[in-house]
DNA sequence: GTCCAGGATTCAG
DNA sequence: CTGAATCATGGA
């Protein structure tokens, strides 16, 4: 196993200020599932086939890469939203007037969505189903050594659907993915036939987008928005998971609504970047942060109809 | 041993 | 259409 040239540290230069809580949160909060922490405090990870490490240093977020890879700065900008998009959304969220969007904004400043691509986004949340991230992660670490290309350093690229497709049942086991197996080859086996398939989704309307991915053998609403979400920066998706129904219950009342109806209300409530507000209360609620709802909505909205 | 996990699918009503 | 059972695996 050879090891890995890096390149000094340099800044990353972001638009907004990055604590270490965020950064933690934002490489390892279940957005990605691709990042770990060294024992030096960075966070250690492959996106695409870039190998890269950032950290929060004395004077804002630095990087590195492997030497040699000069288009690495740009992607890993690109990952992190560098020129600042989501600093604008993020400031024209209703928090101003939603005293638990403002706290849990301020508990993860500078928080961001991860400008995933598709094929990382849908093969980490086709593992997600009924899975704590921890298992996530370790589910698709699998994956990427027993089936991806190497990249030295013992890291490995997410493995193409071909290779998946192509993979021993025994390999697929091997990867502890249990039910969720069947999920990744079905998906793989479609989308081996439409070798565009990126392309082509990401110039459909959103909701379009979801129609196509629910398609897919293993996604379901919630995963589909995710991969709408953190693969194709469709920042007005909103996905609902157990921690989203259990915020929204406590912090806003909406007890005994549907996954579908508080996925409405979400849209509705936070608008054009609802999956940014998603993710501040996705983050706040798995740290015990957020607050009791003051009063509660006594009864759910009609249904939504399109 | 029981219960649950960034759910999806299948089936009964 | 809605709600419940089932799915494979590991950790608490």
């Amino acid at each position: 196993m050879t090891s890995v040239q890096w390149t000094t540290w340099r800044p990353l230069r972001l638009a907004e200020d990055v604590p270490v809580a965020t950064l933690a949160e934002q490489m390892d909060g279940g957005q990605a599932f691709r990042w770990s922490l060294a024992s030096d405090g960075s966070w250690v990870g492959v996106f695409g086939r870039t190998l890269a490490a950032v950290r929060a240093g004395p004077q804002g977020l630095e990087w590195r890469g492997q030497k040699g890879a000069t288009q690495a700065e740009e992607a890993m900008r690109r990952y992190l939203d560098a020129e600042g998009a989501q600093a604008r959304l993020s400031e024209a969220l209703p928090w101003r007037s939603d005293s638990v969007l403002q706290s849990a904004r301020a508990a993860y400043p500078g928080l961001r969505i991860l400008r995933q691509d598709p094929h990382e986004a849908l093969i980490g949340f086709l593992c997600s189903s009924n899975k704590r991230i921890l298992q996530i992660r370790v589910m698709v670490a699998a994956l990427a050594a027993k089936l991806g290309e190497p990249l030295g350093g013992g890291f490995h690229a997410l493995p193409s659907w071909q290779a998946i497709a192509g993979a021993d049942d025994a390999v697929l086991r091997a990867c502890s993915l249990g039910y969720r197996a069947a999920y990744l080859r079905g998906t793989a086996k479609k989308l081996l036939a439409r070798p565009r398939w990126a392309e082509e989704f990401a110039a459909l309307t959103t909701a379009d987008l979801r129609e196509e991915l629910q398609s897919l053998p293993g996604v379901g609403p919630k995963v589909a928005a995710c991969v709408a979400l953190f693969g194709f920066g469709r920042l007005e998706s909103f996905p609902v998971d157990t921690w989203v129904v259990q915020a929204l219950a406590d912090a806003y009342g909406l007890r005994g609504w549907k996954p579908a109806q508080l996925e409405q209300f979400g849209k509705a409530h936070f608008g054009e970047a609802a999956g940014l507000a998603q993710q501040y209360l996705f983050s706040a609620a798995r740290a015990g942060q957020l607050p009791r709802a003051k009063v509660s909505v006594p009864s759910p909205r009609p249904r939504p109809r399109r």
